[in-house]
DNA sequence: TCAATATACTTCGTATACGAAATAATTGAT
DNA sequence: ATCAATTATTTCGTATACGAAGTATATTGA
């Protein structure tokens, strides 16, 4: 029985999450042969080229342990590359390549376009600023909190 | 309208749906041994045992394709079993087993308290069925193709 | 100085999702 | 009745994400 007042709203995130997903992808990949959270890189080194692996997976959401096959694959299509970083050589700068700026330019207005299209359809009650700030209040909570948050919670066995 | 009003949902969805998916995940797999989608699929059919496949990928929102997979998985788990449909024998009746049922009711606690905690951290600038709402708004649209009337952003909302 | 510890990243095994193509049963038009 | 189109599901190849454990470098503390 789902309370219209009491909408589960992981599930729901979760179906949006793969009906973007799906749609972002096929989008990105045929017209630039690219992911959306490879897009999502190429956008983070934009205004900050030269970052740390952690520092993007930090930024596009990822655990750093994905991080690693996530720039081979962009890497080996000529969109970046790692470069040692100077002052710690456990670390890499990772570097936009000519190509990579070339399909950044191309997927900006996919992205700005597919992003207008959302603000669009979500409707008259709520504005993308507040879906937004919500959003963001989730991911706080979800990644600094929860373990925290569930101290309350008794496992169930 | 070009102010801070122009959040990149997609970005922001992709990176809450990380980090609730595997804090989720943690949390069901420690539990309980399952993922958050199966809990998908257990709580589907708690209202509606017996659905067909194309229906509980529908609900959970996977395609199809994905769906062999993820009850094979539950399967071999024993958590459902595929009973051959009586009125067409292409397609199987899902059906919830006894063990899948234990583990369903110890589930839902869990994900009632995970979801209301996640209804807390909404904020203030936004009621829960408001972000539902916006969240079905967005699935929809994607779903039927918003894609394609991108090319013309006056729709009629 | 140097051993213990912490950090940045990779590798490996596993889980999951998808599209394209295959398989099997049903429906529909002749 | 029959054969082509449709529908439900599976299989296969590929992409991606994660945790645990490993490697290399940096930092800390006595």
């Amino acid at each position: 029985m789902t309370d219209k007042t009491n909408p589960r709203l992981f599930h729901l995130v979760h179906r949006l999450h793969q009906a973007l997903f799906r749609a972002g992808d096929q989008m990105l990949g045929e017209a630039l042969g690219i992911s959306t959270t490879q897009s999502a890189v190429l956008m983070y080194l934009k205004s900050k080229d030269g970052a740390a692996m952690g520092e993007l997976a930090q930024a596009v959401g990822l655990k750093i342990t994905s991080m690693s096959g996530l720039v081979d694959r962009m890497e080996s299509k000529g969109l970046l590359k790692r470069v040692r970083s100077e002052t710690d050589r456990r670390s890499f700068a990772i570097t936009l390549t000519p190509e990579g700026k070339k399909i950044l330019k191309r997927a900006e207005p996919l992205v700005a376009q597919n992003n207008a299209a959302l603000v669009n359809a979500l409707g008259d009650n709520i504005s993308a600023s507040q879906f937004a700030e919500a959003c963001e209040n989730l991911i706080r909570a979800v990644e600094s909190g929860a373990d925290q948050q569930q101290s309350k919670i008794q496992k169930v066995s």
